[in-house]
DNA sequence: TCCTCTGTGCTG
DNA sequence: TCCCAGCACAGAGGAC
């Protein structure tokens, strides 16, 4: 049997009016109120994907007078205006829905209830499956067979048991219900005096409105009273609850409900309008198909009368490896969209020594060379000793500046989300076709999947280049964080990569060789003490063991499958309980977690040169972090003795040493600028211990004659502020009750009230305008701020708060590393960097010259109203390089 | 064999 | 309901 069409019956008013009210601050820069529209719109857009319905409309009213008025006089009638920030969104509501080609229906002189109900059941009886969209629980009694309720603030799909399950009758019953209830938002009067739960208790006991008018005498005399007296009301209020499905309907075409395409343009320009970035950017204007001339240069000519005029050329070099340290072969060059010249390197290709001159001299040119990750561009080039650009921009980190949150600023990502093309990867073509041969045929009309792959690189990266620039200059502080810290920044971070850190390979493996033993111990142990044999690394054995074989208390399940959590706080808990077993994994775990991750990892990056060259990734962290990876050099132990250790395999070359640098306290000082909180100014400003100093505030103690939990709490405060921590995260942290957690920040708030005034204040700002930004302006969006979950909401707001913090300290570090690349030059090299921290190689020498250097850049690179400390130290080894 | 998801744990 | 930002390992299970 053939599935039943579905067709969706939006109540408009109702979704418009939730949505008005349940969000709140909502306006776009000329202080047009936009928080009914975007609700509207959100959800219109998850009705879409999650039931993507075969037919679909929107119901409003039409009109003043209606069928009810006449019914009854008062109905209605003293139903307050709409607000007049909410009035004037509806326009935009109708553009929205011509946007998304859904119809707008409405009858004059006809209720929309009464409207939807007629459709609803017309369409039933027509087979169509229908769902009404809506959170009026009055359109309760239409569900049944073939109808069924989306309710949009729940967003929970009713069905007739669904009904009785939440209603506590069934559908069939609601307008007995509401004829004693009533309904104050629709002025229907009702039984006054009897609300809800008699109103449902009285049906559920007399089966309908007649039926307890049958069976007064039963009653209460109260209520009999209160029933006694308003019999009209009650009878006319069930009326007026009932929703009509009678109305004339011979002109309705379920036809023209056939859900369409949205008009992307269309969407894109109203949203533009009500500055709805992120869904601008979902509802680009749809591309016309690209036609492409991608070209093979056949001769160094080819190559030089390809920039013709132009002062900016996009490029693309392919090397033989993705990741950039082999030999190059190809390029792909482009001025124009849909045009590029590919140019053969490699010999096997057809490259010659005057193909591979023309490019070379190309890039000595003063012009502008663009790319999407130039970085990986001149790593390649340098690996090969061509030529580096003068002059580059780079539109993977313009789209990562525009938007630093999103998921992914790979080429395929961007070249879909801002030209809605598809482009293939190497990967995929790799999948399908050889890479590494071209297609010379002259004239040949089909490209052959690596020639495209390799013209679109370029062709591509013109267009985004132009949309990008654009799309920047509409935030003049985005423009100067891409001009003044992002792009500068790219030929530093790439030289660090290139020099990497040497590493000491053979300590490593003393190190293995002795952990191995010890590995091999505990795991004897583990299996006596457990009474079997099982994969200790498996926390699903382990907890197999744990809890079931073992029978342990269950303390915690996981979050995501809500199995048994077999994690640290879980496993020391029971350790504490004085059981084996718990005791022995945590060390092993420690032991195997070190071994794995660093020990043996390490050595195999190596390269030749005997130092391992991390990525620095400039477009990954949504606050303006960097990120490091293959291998991640941002994550190497400090915190527990055994895992410092590893630090002193990280070793400057013979005559040298490792200078560390970082910034102290920075995002707790960041946070007094910010905030302007005097106290925390003057705290820092005095040089003081700022954990012992808020202990002493808080707790209303001297300095000198607090307890060392005192200051603990303090500092887990101090921490926890910047993260938006619960008093619930922080009575488990301190181990004390929540109400002393919430006594603690309330008084440290008492304390630094200006502190309290910026969360606010970024709070406001996030659901104001559905960003936030750092001193120097770089946004971060956060979508989440209105969403209805509790938890979803929670977390967009500490975002909110943090980004802005985290987001500032990112922004000074990257300014103080490209300023040193500059002052250090010819004198020492910057190597890694984390987050707070700088690492250095410089001759032993030097060291004392340079970590003056060091610590005066990055103290004054950029002044707050507190002052910067830095702490730099320097020694053969990161391990010694710290104090 | 490869890929993705989950749980866990390392850093600032 | 439960603290921001990352990356990587190992196991488990499904797709190929």
């Amino acid at each position: 049997m053939a599935k039943r069409p579905s067709l969706f019956l939006i109540d408009g008013s109702n979704n418009v009016y939730r949505s008005y009210f349940a969000i709140r601050n909502l306006t776009n820069s000329s202080g047009l109120a936009t928080n009914a529209v975007y609700g509207f719109t959100q959800t219109l857009k998850k009705l879409l994907k999650d039931f993507e319905p075969d037919c679909i409309a929107v119901a409003f009213d039409i009109g003043r007078a209606t069928t009810r008025h006449e019914a009854f006089a008062d109905y209605k009638k003293d139903r307050r205006p709409m607000p007049d920030d909410l009035a004037i969104q509806l326009p935009l509501v109708n553009e929205v829905l011509e946007g998304f080609r859904i119809p707008v229906i409405g009858v004059e002189d006809w209720e929309a209830d009464d409207l939807l109900g007629t459709l609803a059941c017309v369409a039933k009886e027509r087979g169509y499956d229908v769902v009404l969209a809506t959170s009026d629980k009055d359109f309760f009694q239409l569900v049944g067979d073939g109808i069924k309720l989306f309710h949009t603030g729940r967003e929970v799909l009713y069905d007739a048991k669904g009904v009785e399950e939440t209603f506590g009758l069934p559908p069939e019953k609601v307008v007995d219900v509401m004829a004693i209830w009533g309904d104050a938002i629709d002025n229907i009067p009702g039984v006054p005096g009897i609300g809800e739960k008699g109103a449902k208790a009285l049906i559920s006991e007399y089966g309908s409105l007649e039926g307890v008018y049958e069976n007064l005498d039963k009653l209460k005399p109260a209520q009999r009273k209160k029933l006694e007296e308003n019999r009209d009301k009650a009878f006319i209020s069930r009326e007026l609850a009932r929703i009509k499905c009678d109305l004339p309907t011979e002109s309705i075409d379920f036809e023209t409900l056939k859900r369409q395409e949205p008009d992307r343009a269309k969407l894109h320009d109203v949203f533009s309008r009500l500055e709805f970035a992120s869904l601008m950017q979902e509802f680009l204007p749809e591309a016309p198909p690209v036609e492409v001339d991608y070209r093979i240069a056949a001769s160094a000519d080819d190559v030089r009368d390809l920039v013709g005029g132009a002062s900016e050329v996009a490029i693309w070099f392919e090397s033989t490896t993705p990741e950039g340290h082999d030999e190059l072969f190809a390029a792909s060059l482009s001025v124009k969209q849909a045009e590029s010249l590919i140019v053969p390197i490699a010999d096997s290709l057809g490259g010659t020594p005057e193909l591979r001159e023309a490019l070379q001299s190309l890039l000595r040119s003063d012009l502008l060379f663009v790319a999407h990750d130039i970085k990986l561009q001149l790593r390649r080039l340098a690996a090969n000793g061509w030529p580096l650009p003068a002059r580059f921009s780079d539109t993977m980190i313009m789209s990562y500046v525009n938007n630093p949150g999103l998921p992914s600023h790979a080429f395929n990502n961007v070249a879909r989300d801002w030209l809605k093309r598809d482009v293939a990867s190497r990967k995929e073509v790799a999948k399908t076709a050889p890479l590494f041969a071209l297609d010379h045929e002259i004239g040949a009309t089909a490209l052959s999947p690596y020639q495209q792959y390799l013209g679109e690189k370029s062709d591509v990266t013109v267009a985004l280049k132009e949309m990008l620039t654009a799309e920047l200059q509409r935030d003049p502080a985005l423009v100067d964080i891409y001009d003044r810290i992002e792009l500068p920044l790219i030929p530093v971070l790439e030289r660090m990569e290139a020099r990497g850190i040497r590493i000491d390979v053979a300590l490593l493996h003393e190190m293995s060789a002795k952990m191995a033993l010890q590995l091999a111990q505990l795991e004897k142990e583990i299996y006596a003490e457990a009474g079997t044999d099982f994969n200790i690394n498996s926390p699903q054995q382990l907890a197999h063991i744990l809890f079931e074989k073992l029978q342990y208390p269950v303390l915690k399940k996981t979050k995501g499958t809500k199995a048994y959590s077999t994690n640290v706080e879980v496993l020391q808990e029971l350790a504490g309980h004085g059981f084996a077993v718990p005791r022995l994994i945590l060390l092993h775990r420690e032991l195997h977690k070190l071994k794995s991750t660093y020990i043996d990892s390490l050595p195999q990056l190596v390269a030749k040169d005997g130092r391992v060259h991390t990525s620095f990734n400039q477009a990954v962290a949504a606050t303006g972090r960097l990120s490091s990876s293959d291998p991640n050099l941002q994550n190497i132990p400090i915190r527990t003795e055994l895992g410092r250790e590893i630090r002193k395999a990280f070793i400057a070359d013979e005559g040298n040493v490792l200078l560390a640098a970082d910034y102290s306290q920075v995002e707790l000082r960041i946070l007094a600028h910010i905030s302007q909180d005097a106290e925390l100014i003057e705290t820092f400003q005095r040089g003081a211990d700022i954990h012992r100093a808020t202990a002493s505030k808080m707790f209303n103690v001297a300095e000198d004659e607090l307890t060392h939990d005192q200051r603990r709490a303090a500092k887990t405060i101090n921490f926890g502020v910047l993260y938006g921590m619960s008093a619930f995260r922080l009575s488990n942290e301190l181990n004390i009750p929540t109400g002393q957690a919430k006594d603690f920040i309330d008084a440290y708030f008492a304390r630094y009230p200006k502190i309290q005034e910026y969360l606010d204040r970024t709070l406001e700002e996030a659901r104001r305008s559905g960003k936030v930004t750092t001193l120097f302006g770089r946004v971060r969006y956060i979508p989440e701020i209105h969403n209805k979950s509790f938890t979803v909401r929670g977390n967009a707001e500490r975002m909110a708060t943090n980004a802005p913090i985290q987001g500032t300290a990112a922004d000074i570090l990257k300014l103080a590393m490209i300023a040193l690349d500059k002052r250090l030059e010819g004198k020492a090299a910057m190597l890694l960097t984390v987050h707070d921290e700088i690492v250095i190689e410089v001759s032993e020498s030097r060291a004392e010259d340079v970590a003056g250097i060091v610590k005066e850049t990055m103290e004054n690179i950029f002044p707050l109203a507190v002052p910067l400390q830095v702490d730099a130290h320097y020694g053969r080894s990161w391990y010694d390089a710290k104090e």
